[in-house]
DNA sequence: CATGAATGAGTCTTCATTCAT
DNA sequence: GATGAATGAAGACTCATTCAT
């Protein structure tokens, strides 16, 4: 529901959800519990749909370097076309504080032991500096975070796929000489 | 005031706040005209007190390597003392969303020409490889916010400062051999 | 709503109201905006109340001798019957000093013309002294405000239609020989 | 204190009528006991200028009928000059209920017997019809209110003055041929 | 005596949730 | 099953009054 990102979860009232799904007030709480649930099953679709798209971007790409391009690409991608998603995570967390963790890091967690292994055999091909593999997974994904935060909160308009290649050289190269 | 960190914005009633700050809640409203300008009052806090803490780290430094390093590493350092900051950032962009864009935004963006420049001598000087100054700037500042908000949404109570070297090895080096 | 009357508006606390008219406070607020629009909608309840009392009491009647009597009667048995209407007058005045001026002078305001063309009529008649009709008019209607306030305010416990006839005398006739 | 009719009882904070005295909030509370007493002695001392602005215009006059046009005549006057008492009498009404009555009718209670004794006279003389000089006094009296109030609240700026000599020639001789 | 900073009781209003239809 | 009218708990804010200075 869109109407989580455009008001915020408290200006959301449900009755303004249930309208834009249109249907009655009662409909919503027969799906779902309460309101708490309705918004995290939007978080989850979201968080969802940006995993769905970055794995689709990198399926059957053989060198990590170009996978690491794509993941960046798509998952800048995805927030250009989802751009709402990121006031969906920032709603999530400074309204839900009793939760353990945001379900982007949950999903995070989930998906690191994965994510871990693709970067210790782009080390073993030799490609990669001598560096923690695990040091290198987190400044990526930190990020990639961070540009989109920014991106989003700063109110900059500008797409963020016209910084991947910025944004892959120096993750690549660094920028000292 | 702590209270917003710890309960959020919504819940943090001015009774609560009033009583945290030891002083009854109309004493609150001869100081702020409303809650928010008490909220807002403790982001700004928190920024300048951010801001004041890089600063003063990178004060008579020369070699612009160093000057990286150290607000890499006064950042993370502000963060490990006042981890409840995120959440006021949090909490600011999910509840003031008539705002044209929050303040640690407002405020990157004022400094943004200082920081560029600082960037632009440091090319000039040899010693960055040839790219964008702008690019470098806001990689670095979306590192730093990323891997903060990364820490602390995802629960992780890991000093920041053990990140630093490993974060600016790769902000230096990259990860491709 | 009687509660105003009995409480004044600034008393009749909306929780107070709801119980009253036995329904839940929520309820008032999905009908009225808000305790305003609940008072003024007793205002204007009331003032309508008193007009169409005292149109019914001179429907059909052609003297216009009479019709002055009539109004004067059905001024008075208006207000013995809602004894509570000078209150609300007294709170609208008291309370929405913002408005222009006070409903019932709103709607007398909107009713001059008519009435006047009835005083200019009964002179026309030649029953009137050669008087200004709207000075008649006037005084008229300050008379029956002025007594129905006095009345209702001193404490006066006495029906005001015992003092129809008194009233409509010094009306017609005055008190000097 | 001006202050009371022009924002209203509840709107004319102690803050404000201090700031108007010239002194300290304390101080009005040395003074008089509390928010209410500063309103009540507002009341009384215009209750007095009205009474003694009367009283001094009909001093040494004999002629019972010029009395009366004179306490037409200063009644009116009064209030063109302190337009504002009207406000103070709806607000005391308005504010405090549980008064037995405001203090302009005990005022006029309290001089009653007097009034009824000149009216009585009034008759003795002959110049008066036969008419009951209770009643009399109580149509003046609930006229001169009434008009005052309709010219006040209903916002007509015209001077009540103005309207003396029709008033007056009513009062004496009645609208009817 | 005079002051005005501090207090907290008192109220309107919102909105998630329920349940009779 | 679907609806949306009714509910009432919860919370921001005001302002008369007090009292330390």
């Amino acid at each position: 529901m869109l109407v989580f990102a455009e008001f915020g979860y408290r200006c959301a009232d449900v009755d303004r959800i249930a309208e834009r799904a249109g249907v009655g007030k009662g409909t919503v709480y027969r799906i779902f519990s309460n309101k708490e649930a309705v918004f995290l099953a939007s978080v989850e679709r979201a968080i969802e749909g940006l995993r769905a798209h970055v794995l689709a971007g990198i399926e059957s790409i053989e060198d990590p370097r170009e996978v690491i391009r794509c993941i960046v690409f798509h998952y800048f991608e995805y927030f250009d076309n989802n751009p709402t998603t990121v006031e969906l995570f920032v709603q999530e967390r400074a309204e839900f504080r009793h939760q353990e963790k945001p379900l982007y890091f949950v999903y995070r967690e989930f998906e690191r032991a994965k994510w871990l292994g693709f970067y210790e055999q782009f080390q073993a091909s030799g490609l990669m500096r001598d560096v923690d593999p695990a040091t290198v997974m987190d400044v990526v994904g930190n990020l990639l975070l961070g540009t989109v935060f920014s991106q989003r909160l700063s109110g900059d308009r500008q797409p963020l796929v016209e910084q991947v290649d910025g944004v892959v050289d120096l993750l690549f190269h660094g920028f000292i000489q």
